[in-house]
RNA sequence: GCUCAGGUGGUGGAAUAGGUAGACACGCAGGACUUAAAAUCCUGUGGGCAGCAAUGUCCGUACGGGUUCGAUUCCCGUCCCGAGCACCA
């Protein structure tokens, strides 16, 4: 009989979806373990062969652990709402909702048939009503709480405003943007209006006017990691920078939280090391620098790392967006002043990038008075001094900064050196290293030690204190489009007024045309009586991460229609243990995971701080193309070897009608009609492709379907290629030669379970050999599924089964175990096996084969022996011990014993086939 | 510029903790079966040198050093590729 994976697997997913196989409940009886893909956007492209990757190792990892017992969560959803269905819906008119129908049918279709074990039941859309309700209630929460840095989490407005009434803002130590300080009389004396902007500085959800990155092609705003070089990462449009009102996430309040919890993550450093460069936390102090225009002096604040330095002060740089530029800008100075900050105004994001370290600036005319030298310095006003972070103003040490130091030589300024010996006459000494002296008080001192000193110093004279920055800003929260999530804010007299939980969903409503209207407002503008009693609502909508945020929790309890998830689901299913998914979102999607987790938990929702313990970053899969080569001006193709010899012109070819780099000639010439005549200069009688690594996509005929895959080789082979291909995390290109070799291996293991035509197993008591086989095997599983290093289980699987098949091994002890091992990989031919093997039951509730230690050691005659670490001499040992006997026989060694010299030996360690380390 | 990850045959990649480098697979070459093809199976396959041969021997994990009885693995320096951040004071 022959291995019909056509018929296997229609024959297995049916009876899956029938059965409810993989549909799972709390059950208190069982361990739980939650698996989480990253899910997907449906695109009108569907998915291509590197789209599964990911899937198919959770996929791998559920099976995995369902067969040790554990209780696993294995759900699915789709990320919905976004931008390409509403570009296709400005183009066509069609109404995104259809287009995005259809796009989940179809990722369906093409998921199901690679038998992935998800539980459908729990399937989630974030452009579902029901669904984002539950987004729309967070926002509602956020919008009710402010975050108190003295308790360090969220907290009620309505607590805040109690306090306002008391003792107004000044002694409150909040995360917020407030404008000015009030007292409790004042506040009791504010209008509706007046204390509902001083509530929104405060607001975890609120609304600000600051800097926001601009895209006028796609005319909304974006987040920052939404923009990548100027240009938005979606389309690829220019960005500027423009101040506006917009929504806000207080994301930054968590900033510290974010760091800190990190540390208790099993996530790899190198995507923890892009979070906390993203969070950028730098320690240092604030200093206050009296300055002065001539006609009145001001208190100004910098924040510097380098409070040690200070002697060293020879200017000042404001950033040219600072308030403080108009107050110090001297009459003398106005013209120049005005002229520079037009010039870097008419600069686009992209020019400011790529002229980076080009130095630019003006004087404003003002002088500041360095604190601790009271000597008068100038300040200049420059580009490179960034106005969002710290206080958009700083002290320049030219001796100690690399970007000082620039702007001291194009413009002529003063440089002291601050460090015994360094020198200086070429670039700056920016090294926390050496010896202080020109300095006063810190003369002698090592940098290390004149930081703390100084920033002891200012604070004792009062003219600084401690203080920690963050480069990690607050999330822009609202976009300018129709496909998103509506806000449900209404404003009542001009203020936001927040609608009540019980009338949540606010349904996205009908437009005619899904453009901004012709005033530039956003589509939302268009819906006739977008109105909440009377009073017009919020016309921007949410931002793809809106949903995405939380979507692991509703997945605990998809149909809860009181709760975004209930305590006893949340409790059960507490929190994502294996999250699979690209690195793409590190700075984006699992940021604001991580935040509204954690707010969430402020306010008692969920009871884990962290909503992802374990995260794998799967590679991208890339295309590899193929081309050939034309001879200009003919229908001439010349074979890769011989193309020197000609001028010809690359050109792309569908790497579907190529195999191993060989052109199907036939396939050519009916490929498209311009090719029909085409004539081939060939090697050795064949077409040799050339080939190139590229992004898959359309236009470079390089896309590979999985379902094409599917069906000329089954899932199972698609599903154990991906994982042989290479190390899970590691980018590859995508090549279907070899995938024969896997094909092979499958065909082999099914005849095994075979005698000619009948199904023959025998339940005779198995060999060693054969024993030995099977338990290398499973050690083997085991050990790489737990280090998710998939492709050596795969070659795993192809000894054990050669080994096999050379032994002519028939027996049920081995061949039942086998099909148990194998059926996280290829669950299709494994059930079909386990059914034949006479089980009713899926394959899913049997338990993984225990392993039995004694088949795990080699044969071998000589073992080396290394003693702590160190290799001394080899021992002979017999044939087939096992570990235990082995360990014995190296105690009782007269060589190993002398070596020791009465040492107590602590462990015995032996490694399959190598080697034996004693620990002393 | 900074941070991180990597560099192993013709190719994808193995090598548990410093212990036989190149597992497994592809490709290639040769062979068996077959009228033939497909399928299947077997043998060989890092490089050099010696030999009819079994085999022997030297060199080999980007490059140069170091630690070690022993280094693909650890340390220092150089080069190259990839990813992320990019005037963050």
């Amino acid at each position: 009989m022959d291995y019909n994976f056509v018929e296997i697997e229609k024959k297995w997913q049916t009876y899956w979806a029938e059965n409810k196989t993989f549909k799972v409940k709390e059950d208190p009886s069982k361990p739980k373990y939650y698996v989480l893909d990253m899910f997907p956007y449906p695109s009108g492209a569907g998915l291509h062969v590197g789209h599964p990757l990911g899937y198919i190792a959770s996929d791998i990892y559920s099976r995995y652990k369902r067969l040790k017992g554990f209780n696993v969560l294995h759900p699915m959803g789709y990320d919905a709402f976004g931008l390409p269905a509403e570009q296709y819906a400005i183009q066509t008119g069609q109404h995104p909702d259809v287009t995005t129908e259809q796009n989940i049918a179809r990722y369906r279709e093409q998921m199901d048939r690679i038998g992935f074990s998800y539980d459908w039941s729990r399937e989630v859309r974030t452009c579902d009503p029901k669904y984002y309700k539950w987004t729309q209630w967070a926002f509602l929460e956020m919008f009710n709480h402010w975050y108190n840095n003295d308790t360090r989490r969220a907290e009620p407005i309505a607590e805040l405003t109690v306090r306002f009434g008391k003792e107004g803002n000044l002694k409150v130590n909040a995360a917020n943007n407030a404008q000015k300080e009030f007292s409790a009389a004042e506040w009791n004396n504010f209008s509706e209006v007046e204390k509902s902007e001083a509530l929104m500085w405060y607001r975890i959800a609120y609304q600000g006017e600051t800097a926001v990155n601009w895209c006028p092609q796609l005319g909304t705003v974006l987040a920052n990691d939404e923009v990548k070089e100027g240009f938005s990462v979606r389309g690829g449009y220019p960005v500027e920078q423009k101040k506006m009102k917009q929504w806000q996430l207080r994301v930054s309040a968590y900033a510290q939280r974010l760091l800190t919890d990190m540390e208790t993550l099993e996530w790899t450093d190198s995507l923890k090391d892009m979070q906390r460069n993203w969070i950028g936390r730098s320690q240092g102090a604030e200093m206050i620098f009296k300055v002065s225009n001539g006609k009145r002096e001001y208190d100004m604040t910098i924040f510097t790392t380098r409070a040690d330095t200070i002697f060293g002060v020879t200017f000042m740089v404001l950033a040219p967006e600072s308030e403080w530029v108009d107050i110090l800008t001297t009459p003398e100075q106005r013209s120049a002043v005005d002229e520079y900050l037009l010039a870097v105004k008419k600069k686009t994001e992209r020019e400011r990038i790529a002229e980076t370290r080009k130095v630019t600036g003006v004087f404003s005319g003002s002088y500041a008075i360095n604190p601790l030298t009271l000597e008068k310095v100038p300040v200049w006003i420059s580009e490179y001094v960034l106005a969002g972070y710290g206080t958009g103003a700083i002290m320049a040490v030219p001796a100690h900064d690399s970007r000082d130091y620039v702007f001291a030589k194009t413009f002529n300024l003063p440089i002291i050196p601050l460090i015994e010996g360094c020198d200086i006459s070429q670039e700056s000494f920016d090294a926390k290293d050496g010896i202080m002296c020109n300095s006063g008080f810190l003369n002698g001192m090592s940098v290390k030690e004149a930081i703390p000193a100084a920033i002891d110093y200012v604070e004792a004279k009062g003219i600084g204190k401690r203080k920690i920055n963050y480069r990690l800003r607050d999330a822009i929260f609202s976009r300018q489009r129709y496909w998103g999530e509506p806000f449900p804010i209404y404003y009542k007299d001009g203020i936001p007024t927040p609608m009540s939980e019980s009338e949540l969903p606010l349904q996205l409503p009908d437009v005619d045309k899904f453009l901004p209207t012709e005033s530039g407002e956003p589509p939302l503008a268009r819906a006739e009586n977008w109105t909440y009693r009377g009073y017009p609502i919020e016309k921007s909508t949410m931002p793809g991460f809106a949903g995405s945020s939380a979507y692991y929790l509703r997945y605990m309890d998809p149909h809860n229609d009181s709760a975004l998830v209930s305590h006893e689901a949340d409790e059960y299913w507490r929190n994502v243990d294996l999250y699979i998914g690209g690195t793409e979102h590190a700075t984006g999607h699992l940021i604001y995971s991580r935040f509204w987790n954690k707010f969430l938990y402020d306010c008692g929702y969920v009871c884990e701080l962290e909503p992802f313990k374990k995260l794998i970053n799967q590679g991208m899969i890339q295309g590899r193309s193929n081309f050939v080569y034309r001879i200009k001006n003919t229908n001439t193709f010349v074979s890769y070897g011989l193309k020197d010899r000609y001028d010809t012109t690359e050109i792309h070819v569908n790497v579907n009608i190529v195999n191993n780099d060989r052109l199907d000639m036939e396939a050519f010439k009916a490929w498209m009609p311009d090719y029909h005549n085409a004539e081939f200069i060939l090697e050795d009688g064949e077409y040799v492709c050339g080939y190139a690594i590229e992004k898959m996509s359309k236009s470079m005929f390089n896309v590979v379907n999985p379902d094409q895959i599917c069906e000329k080789y089954g899932a199972d082979t698609l599903r154990m290629y991906e994982m042989f291909l290479g190390p899970l995390e590691q980018s590859k290109p995508w090549d279907t030669k070899g995938i024969d070799g896997v094909h092979r291996f499958l065909r082999k293991l099914w005849r095994l379970y075979f005698d000619r035509d009948e199904f023959c197993v025998c339940s005779d008591n198995a060999t060693p050999d054969e024993l030995k086989a099977l338990h290398k095997l499973i050690f083997k599983v085991q050990n790489d599924i737990e280090s998710f290093s998939f492709n050596t289980t795969v070659s795993a699987f192809m000894i054990a089964v050669n080994e096999l098949s050379d032994l002519k091994c028939n027996k049920r002890s081995i061949l039942e175990p086998l099909v148990i091992i194998l059926s996280p990989f290829a669950p299709h031919i494994a059930e079909e096996l386990w059914h034949l093997l006479g089980h009713n039951e899926s394959i899913s509730f049997a338990e993984f084969p225990k392993f039995i230690d004694a088949y795990v050691v080699e044969d071998t005659f000589e073992y080396p022996v290394s003693f702590n670490g160190k290799l001394r001499f080899k021992l002979n040992l017999s044939k087939s011990m096992s570990a235990k006997e082995v360990e014995a026989a190296v105690l009782a060694d007269e060589n190993t014993t002398r070596f020791l010299q009465g040492a107590t030996v602590k462990k015995v360690i032996v490694v399959p086939s190598k080697i034996i380390n004693i620990v002393c």
